[in-house]
DNA sequence: AATCCGGGGAG
DNA sequence: CTCCCAGGATT
């Protein structure tokens, strides 16, 4: 039976290079600037599953307006939700919320300084107690992350799948053999930055790399097949009818119960089309509980929206019209809340970027 | 263990 | 087009 921890290469030598290596070559993030540990938590739920590009304008702002956890904890959910807009898994910001919340209420005040303390809040799991404990508080922490798994799969030649299950827990177990002592949170960030900058996916840079003569995928040729990834899923095809209804320069949006998909975001009401049937206002209609009287005259068809999401790529038809002078704004079926935004106040609204792309095609155009 | 949950950048 | 990104919650 083979060891569970590839014994190649020995820890020693590879923390030095790579430590060593991260202080020449580190890039001047905003998040590395800190060590507040409120600052480093919302850099961190950001980065889940976010490009560090796409973060950083967000963490300006959101650090802008909500400077500490306390701030964010007092701050209106929608406020936040408008906030993220754009950034995705909106359920990232729900739970924010709720954990500042929380830290406020059951910590008073203070963030818990562990991995098991840590992973007592909403939306913080694996990674983001290790990183956090870490990085914030020098706890002697590991943690992996896509970087990480890519990295010392092929370090130490894992030719697991680690997508998930035994081959994850794998290298989970050795980055838990590697993390030292003192400078763990050095350490993670070397390890990711490696694999965000040199090990990278495709065509790694082996020749830029502080580790490449202690790389054992490297010493077997095998650097580029690695890590072995189980395949994902397609997205399922869902076709929707939208609806962009206006009055008096407004534009009536309703809000999503939050829970699911786009939870607590705000967008021209839509309802989806069952089986191979066509895009049909009376079905909309219909499905929004509204009635012909709410609407003045026709639906015309504006176009159609495509959308992809993780696991859903949605295909919308989009109608608009008139609202009704005497139609009564009020939730649709299938959402919390309904309200007229006036088309120069929709850049301060939480609309998710398919919103967005549905005004647009009922060329309605969103400030920022 | 499988699904759900966004959006965008790179090749 | 495909892949995947400083993942976590839910079932």
């Amino acid at each position: 039976m083979p060891d569970e921890i590839p014994n190649k290469p020995r820890p020693e030598p590879l923390r030095r290079a790579l430590i060593a290596w991260y202080d020449a070559e580190k890039r001047a993030l905003p998040w590395r600037a800190t060590r507040d540990p409120y600052a480093i938590w919302l850099s961190e739920v950001m980065l889940q599953q976010t490009r560090v590009e796409t973060v950083i304008p967000y963490y300006a702002r959101f650090l802008a307006s909500y400077p500490t956890v306390a701030t964010l904890a007092d701050a209106p959910l929608d406020d936040v939700l408008t906030m993220w807009a754009g950034l995705g898994y909106y359920r990232r910001a729900r739970m924010l919320h709720a954990t500042a919340a929380q830290v406020r209420d059951d910590h008073a005040g203070v963030f818990p300084d562990t991995v098991d303390g840590l992973r007592g809040l909403h939306g913080i799991g694996p990674y983001t107690a290790g990183a956090v404990a870490s990085i914030a508080f020098g706890r002697a922490a590991a943690l992996v992350d896509g970087n990480v798994v890519r990295v010392l799969s092929r370090i130490f030649a894992v030719e697991d799948d680690v997508r998930g299950g035994a081959g994850l827990a794998r290298i989970w177990k050795i980055a838990e053999a590697l993390v030292p002592e003192e400078g763990a949170g050095t350490w993670n960030q070397a390890l990711m930055e490696l694999g965000a900058t040199v090990c990278v996916p495709r065509d790694p840079r082996c020749l830029l790399c502080p580790a490449s003569a202690l790389c054992e995928g490297r010493a077997r040729g095998i650097e580029k097949t690695l890590p072995k990834l189980a395949a994902k899923t397609k997205p399922l095809g869902e076709r929707r009818v939208a609806l962009v209804a206006q009055r008096d320069g407004q534009v009536l949006l309703a809000r999503r119960p939050e829970a699911g998909r786009f939870g607590g975001m705000w967008e021209p009401p839509s309802v989806e089309i069952p089986g191979k049937d066509d895009p049909d206002p009376a079905v909309l209609l219909e499905g929004l509980s509204l009635t012909k009287s709410d609407v003045a005259g026709a639906l015309a068809l504006a176009g159609e929206v495509v959308h992809v999401l993780s696991h859903r790529r949605l295909a919308v038809a989009v109608y608009s019209g008139a609202l009704s002078a005497r139609a009564k704004v009020r939730a649709p079926a299938g959402y919390t809340a309904a309200e007229l935004v006036p088309l120069e106040a929709l850049g301060k609204r939480a609309l998710t970027t398919f919103a967005r792309k549905v005004l647009a095609k009922a060329r309605i155009g969103v400030a920022t």
